[in-house]
DNA sequence: GATGAATGAGTCTTCATTCAT
DNA sequence: GATGAATGAAGACTCATTCAT
């Protein structure tokens, strides 16, 4: 019965529960796994967290929270609309490198019946931003006439799959820069850079 | 107590399975769900099928090989480079439009434990397929010279970010056109289209 | 594996269900108790019956449908107030001593949450029973002038705690007849029997 | 954190074991659920009481005492045996109605392993002093001759079955002096009251 | 071939009890 | 005295898998 502070523990909670679930998913990991990962009894689990979908949720809402905060300084830090977006693409994509558990945001194996309204709102405030971005980059005359919407559901769905290849297939990453590149100058030749 | 061909059976489980593996995951999907979706006792699914793991691999299998050939197709069909990438952007995104359940590709959520090695294959096998595209789309001059790998990488990455959005949040659907134009042409004034 | 039919599985439950509950109450009684007392597995419960509470409501409905059948068929039977009052306590009681586990009728353990529309009813029409019997047993003129919804709760009671003793303590057993006698003599002399 | 007496302490806690135990019954009692009803701390609890069994067995003998002793009083100050046991059902129902937690008396849903020896020779009293009171009745020439065993087994059900209508369901609670009138004069006519 | 009753290990969750502070 | 974090066994329920029919 190691006596813990009630912080100590429940962070601990966190960290193991972020690594187990971003590895197996919501369904594939148990309250015991995560259990023994934080070095913790099953029962401990339960002074910390109502159950597991609300250990799952606060996992989730704090990643989505501070990917939110970071993103949203890209585009004020920015001079032009180019470097907004690369800034944006850069800032999620390395914090998403970092916590390898950002995953979570895209876990989707227990049907969403829960968190889904979380996760939408991270969602739609993600795709706002690059929105936003975009339209002003169009309004400056920097962008090409685009379809705002749809580039930015693109752009946004690069993001998402880089997230998911941190899973299934780390050698698919790549990187910031080579990204930004692509989306700003299209592969065709022709374009001064 | 239907008496069906042995093919006949084995077609309505995988069809079911296709279905309900895909709306509820791996671990979510249970063996009775299957059957009763099959309209089969549970029993029966054992008749064609070792267990659950052996039913799943042989969806995935041949969801890979469709997406395949069908993509591998689109690169002999094309007369220039960026038409064989629209072919192949439009021939992955339209099929696993189609085939809803083709996310199986993307599942993530039991531990990869077993059929790693398919999907490792079958995500190799796209981005070879890619790379080729681009690297002949540089030597003949229509493309500009650019990081051949990570711009693979990236335009995977978006197909399976869309792939990943037909479950997760369907409204971030683009259409296959605009994806094309955006990788092309990038977001930046001052190219002639 | 033994292969049994199913109606036969389920009324091998329900007896040990009945057993089960009816010596150990309903928060005492585990699923486990039962399967073991039924010699069935765990699972095979929950393939006749949703859950644990859905046993215990079937297992109640079961009691006091066949007590209020007997019961009702009671008063039809008798000649006279005396005798039908009689047949209803004798009845009741026989009844209650056979299927020691009506006692269920009686459970208190959980709070009530849940059955207690069932057994509320179960209540409510017994003692409008023993009213309808002792109101026309005044009418006639064979019943002294009591209070009769008093007199009746009175009754129910001596037939509630019989009930209770069943499990609490089976010495305080009585039998029928003396309960009839002392319902409709009292103790006092001077009443010519 | 609050220094209180430690006999302050103790009451609180039986106090609040009565409540609670009187509502969820033995196995529907946590010591959590008591112990935040005594406002006091779950390892609290453990410095008074042993465990739950000696914690729950130390109120129901308190009740028992109590009760008892108002019972035996009773028997001393009536003037006559009608008088002596209209008292003592009076005592009997108005202590139960007023401790609403002597249910606990009755409480019946784990499996009696402990606690029967102090529940039995509560009724064994209980019964003893009503067949005293009968007793003395025949022998005086008040009440007839009835057996006087199975009598008093009949009068003591009856308040164990006012005991649990008091929780079981309230508006089946009868008055004290209905009750003796029926058990004394009985239900036909012709007896000069 | 096909059925579906049966199994039992495994899941989430609760709770009496202990003990370092 | 008092606290409350920690433990682990036990409970309700699920599900992949087997097998008698």
């Amino acid at each position: 019965m190691n006596k813990r502070s009630a912080t100590e523990s429940k962070s601990k909670i966190i960290n193991a529960a972020i690594k187990v679930f971003s590895e197996n998913g919501y369904k594939g990991t148990s309250m015991r796994m995560i259990a023994s990962t934080a070095s913790i009894s099953v029962g401990g689990l339960y002074l910390y967290f109502a159950n597991k979908e609300d250990l799952y949720l606060t996992l989730i809402k704090e990643a989505y929270d501070e990917l939110t905060r970071k993103v949203t300084n890209a585009r004020n830090e920015a001079g032009s609309s180019s470097e907004a977006l690369s800034l944006f693409i850069s800032h999620y994509i390395n914090t998403a490198r970092k916590n390898r558990e950002l995953i979570l945001i895209q876990g989707r194996e227990h049907k969403f019946a829960f968190g889904m309204d979380i996760k939408r709102k991270f969602f739609r405030d993600q795709k706002n931003i690059i929105e936003g971005i975009i339209q002003q980059g169009i309004t400056s005359g920097e962008f090409s006439g685009c379809n705002v919407k749809e580039t930015s559901k693109i752009i946004f769905c690069v993001l998402r799959g880089f997230i998911l290849s941190l899973i299934v297939e780390p050698d698919a990453l790549f990187s910031p820069e080579e990204c930004s590149n692509l989306i700003l100058n299209g592969l065709l030749k022709g374009k001064q850079k």
